[in-house]
RNA sequence: GGAGAGGUGGCAGAGUGGUAAUGCAGCGGAUUGCUAAUCCGUAGUCGCCUAAAAGCGGCUCCCGAGUUCGAGUCUCGGUCUCUCCGCCA
């Protein structure tokens, strides 16, 4: 969440930038701003009373000592009062934190100078394409065909075992599966990236943290029992590691990836975006995450986008870059680029890689801080990516590589695969 | 699931009702003729005052209530960790 007293200084700047995104903030930050000159003004006459009355505690522990044990009574029966309307001012205090808390956490990041204004993905800026779309024969079929097909993927039988968007691999698209996860992971571990196996359930705090709850519960299944969460990406435990730490500025930058599967319940997606792998319940990916100074993050987000393309171009799959606009920006995000990859059976571009910077967004609520070369303590950036998600990766390798021979699997991948098609 | 012990600053670690020891690390400074030693200072956070610092004050010993003029210390509730037992991949 936005910090207080950037709320307090920026007032106007922020309600501005929030527009870019679609979002009225003019509302909640003035009464935030409000809220605030009560909670300061409180805590200003409630510190004066406290050191009023720790200073008359001091003065009766030393007649105690000193025996005079009637200047001690004495001072005693004078506290009473002040007692009373000290812990009335500090309850204005704690209820006027407990306001504004909340209103922060209903504000979502203000955007990053480069985002673009527009109302949906429609706006997003198309800032490149690489490579060719594929041609297919006129006979080209789409994955959910070919899945059938050359038997790697049981959608019907995921239905029975589980519910719709709960596919199970098979045989070769089994084995495909976990050549991805070697192939992203060496790949990740090569450019730098500390591997982490982290847990997938997580509490309601490491929700909080990265903006997960409150809110987007309805993204999130939830186990009743023990009030945990399954993690609807490896971004909510990786970055949680560093939660309420303060950082050495030369562990600085931090650099994790790691599989994970990712669980959403996608509670009012419908239609034929769902068909086939292109929206699932339960799918894999393997997730970069950055922990950065503040000056180093923008540079940063470049980076991570170049290393994702490269992954692409490995793979061999044309794409194209967005940059989303304020409106399809999520909520916790103050610059996110897209990487889209081309179907040519689907006819249709379909994300596979999203990659935000959050600038101190989640690190205010993570408190997690580092100390700079003058000892003063500041927020961190984080920033995260998918590399890569994997189903509509898996979808655009089948469809694109459909020959007369069979599936077509990129020479990236053999070693991992073992084999060069996927026969019937 | 049962029993017991514990949670103190970036880390380690004392502290049985009256201003939170000490060590290490980091940072700043002093001194010394050599990859070093020694000494001094330095926790976080909120508020007041500031142009900024300095300064002053509050809070913080896992969290929340309570007792008390005064709580790291006593009481109650919660939470997490460790040890032993039970169960178990």
């Amino acid at each position: 969440m936005l910090q207080l007293s950037y709320v307090r200084e920026h007032k106007n700047e922020i309600i501005d930038r929030l527009k870019i995104r679609n979002f009225d903030g003019e509302k909640v930050i003035n009464e935030i701003v409000e809220r605030d000159e009560v909670r300061r003004q409180s805590q200003t006459e409630a510190d004066a009373q406290q050191a009023e009355l720790n200073k008359m505690s001091k003065e009766i522990g030393a007649a105690f000592k000193s025996g005079d044990r009637q200047k001690a009574e004495k001072l005693k029966a004078k506290t009473g009062e002040l007692k009373t309307s000290t812990k009335e001012l500090f309850e204005r205090v704690s209820k006027a934190e407990r306001q504004i808390n909340n209103l922060l956490l209903s504000i979502p990041n203000v955007p990053n100078a480069q985002v673009p204004a527009g109302k949906s993905d429609e706006d997003n800026e198309v800032i490149e394409e690489f490579g060719q779309k594929p041609e297919l024969t006129t006979d080209a079929k789409p994955h959910w065909d070919l899945a059938k097909e050359y038997d790697i993927i049981d959608f019907e039988r995921g239905v029975k075992v589980t519910g719709a968007g709960f596919p199970i691999y098979t045989g070769k698209g089994a084995r495909l599966q976990r050549a991805l996860i070697s192939f992203f992971l060496d790949e990740a571990e090569r450019a730098g990236y500390k591997e982490i196996v982290p847990p997938l359930l997580v509490n309601e705090s490491t929700g909080i943290a990265t903006g997960q709850l409150p809110d987007k519960e309805g993204q999130m299944y939830h186990v009743q029992e023990e009030d945990l969460y399954l993690i609807p990406t490896a971004e909510v435990p990786i970055t949680n590691i560093y939660r309420d730490e303060l950082l050495k500025k030369e562990d600085l930058p931090v650099k994790m990836c790691g599989y994970t599967p990712c669980f959403r319940r996608e509670a009012g997606s419908y239609g034929k975006d769902v068909r086939g792998l292109n929206r699932l319940h339960q799918f894999d990916k393997v997730e970069i995450v950055q922990i950065t100074r503040p000056e180093d993050s923008n540079t940063t987000l470049n980076n991570m986008v170049e290393y994702v393309k490269s992954l692409l171009a490995k793979l061999e799959l044309n794409y194209r870059t967005l940059r989303l606009c304020g409106g399809d920006l999520g909520f916790t995000a103050a610059l996110t680029f897209d990487l889209e990859v081309y179907s040519a059976a689907q006819k249709r571009w379909l994300e596979v890689s999203s990659i935000s910077n959050f600038e101190t967004y989640q690190a205010n609520r993570l408190k997690c801080r580092f100390k700079d070369e003058n000892n003063k303590t500041r927020l961190v950036h984080t920033l995260n990516g998918s590399a890569l998600a994997f189903p509509r990766i898996l979808a655009a390798l089948i469809e694109n590589n459909q020959t007369e021979k069979g599936i077509k699997i990129p020479a990236a991948l053999v070693p991992y695969t073992g084999f060069e098609y996927i026969t019937k």
